[in-house]
DNA sequence: CCGACTGGTAAGCTATTACTTACCGTTCGT
DNA sequence: ACGAACGGTAAGTAATAGCTTACCAGTCGG
């Protein structure tokens, strides 16, 4: 039940991070492989990383000398459900009421 | 089918854009309204809902003198089926084989 | 009409953030 | 044990994005 989908959005509001979300798609990378296929240095995508992992959208192992990140699939779960719980319940109700007039005077 | 996924994303990845959205599920409200509750200024407040207006999140109609701002429900559907489709076909793979190797040597 | 309200836009400042290069520690193969 | 490759971090820069104040246009009521 933490409060993770604050930071999860501002991590998917980057082109970069959601290009590197991309690549994990099709499974597990190392970063250096991961760099050699975006537009951005490897630093670059390392600190990306680190974003992801602080918000829980990728997990990371060491294999050897290299480290292997993937996508978290829990926290995809989570953030899908925040949007099942958090929005559809107004935008249920919306349907209904399309002509809905705005609240009252609150002030 | 339109591609707005990334805007809309982006859009999302700002606080107090999400905070407006916090605002309009309890419906439509207009600009000035909107403004008191949040801790920013009503030109901010206006520059938001133009991003979050291009991003098709949210819809305006002018009444009278003042525009209400309203969530755009097909818009979060949208996106909640953009989180089904993309995300959830690579999630699914690797709750299965999640011990599974990392793709062989491509570029 | 005219004054008061609405809200969008322009211009400018500030702060954040994404990026780079340079550096360092770790791990493996020989 | 040494050299090479891996990747994380520091420091600095440049671009972006969010905010403010000031201004303007449209709408309604007197």
């Amino acid at each position: 039940m933490t409060t993770y989908q604050s930071r999860q959005l501002d991590a998917l509001g980057d082109p970069t991070r959601r290009a590197i979300i991309a690549q994990l798609r099709g499974g597990p990378l190392p970063v250096g492989r991961l760099a050699r296929r975006l537009p951005v240095s490897r630093p670059a995508v390392s600190q990306h990383l680190r974003v992801l992992k602080q918000a829980r959208l990728v997990t990371d192992r060491s294999r050897g000398t290299e480290r292997l990140y993937a996508l978290n699939p829990e926290a995809f779960d989570s953030l899908r459900a925040y949007f099942d719980e958090y929005w559809s319940l107004a935008l249920a109700a919306f349907k209904e009421k399309v002509e809905a007039l705005p609240p009252e005077e609150n002030r």
